[in-house]
DNA sequence: CCAGGGATCCCCT
DNA sequence: GGGGATCCCTGGC
């Protein structure tokens, strides 16, 4: 279940790689929406989006957060044995527990045989959706660097009761 | 518990 | 040539 996500948005976003353009990097941002956007940064981490918008306007959501239902032997192995409240709590982390990287970039997320992909599982009430800045940015000018466009699932035992 | 810094490399300037 | 949509370990309290 996803718990966590950040809003990047057009070439005007300062924070959104699209700033710079389209480049070889940020290509599946301006393609038609539902495909992966996967990239590398930090020189070791992989990080997960999803392309939101129209083709030729560039867009995508970064996946900061989730809670795993199944798979959870794998995920402590990929995690490396860590502390269950750590395996998917940052977006590079839930990369590694899902074992995604590069060659997932620019999949279609919703053709029928996609090993990267959303499921419609429930909705969450807009009452546990929090809205904060985003992550990461601070030498990104404002107003971007505010803009309240990263949202967070509170109270979740309310939806799921805790085990 | 929190703050600080290193790891490490691709992409853009 | 430099910075980055991060993570993890260390040291201090």
């Amino acid at each position: 279940m996803i718990v966590e996500t950040e809003a990047y948005r057009g070439e005007e976003d300062l924070a959104c790689h699209c700033r710079a353009g389209e480049t070889p990097r940020t290509k599946i941002m301006y393609g038609p929406p539902g495909r992966a956007y996967v990239y590398f940064v930090y020189g070791m981490h992989w990080l997960l989006n999803f392309v939101t918008e129209k083709e030729g306007y560039p867009g995508a959501v970064l996946i900061r957060g989730i809670q795993p239902e199944e798979g959870l032997d794998l995920i402590n192995k990929r995690r490396n044995g860590r502390p269950q409240k750590q395996w998917t709590n940052g977006p590079a982390k839930l990369c590694q527990a899902f074992g995604i990287n590069g060659e997932m970039n620019g999949i279609d997320t919703c053709s029928e045989n996609a090993i990267v992909f959303i499921e419609e599982n429930m909705d969450i009430p807009t009452g546990l959706v929090q809205k904060t800045p985003r992550i990461g940015l601070d030498t990104v000018p404002e107003p971007w660097r505010s803009k309240p466009w990263r949202f967070i699932v509170t109270d979740l035992n309310s939806i799921r009761p805790s085990t």
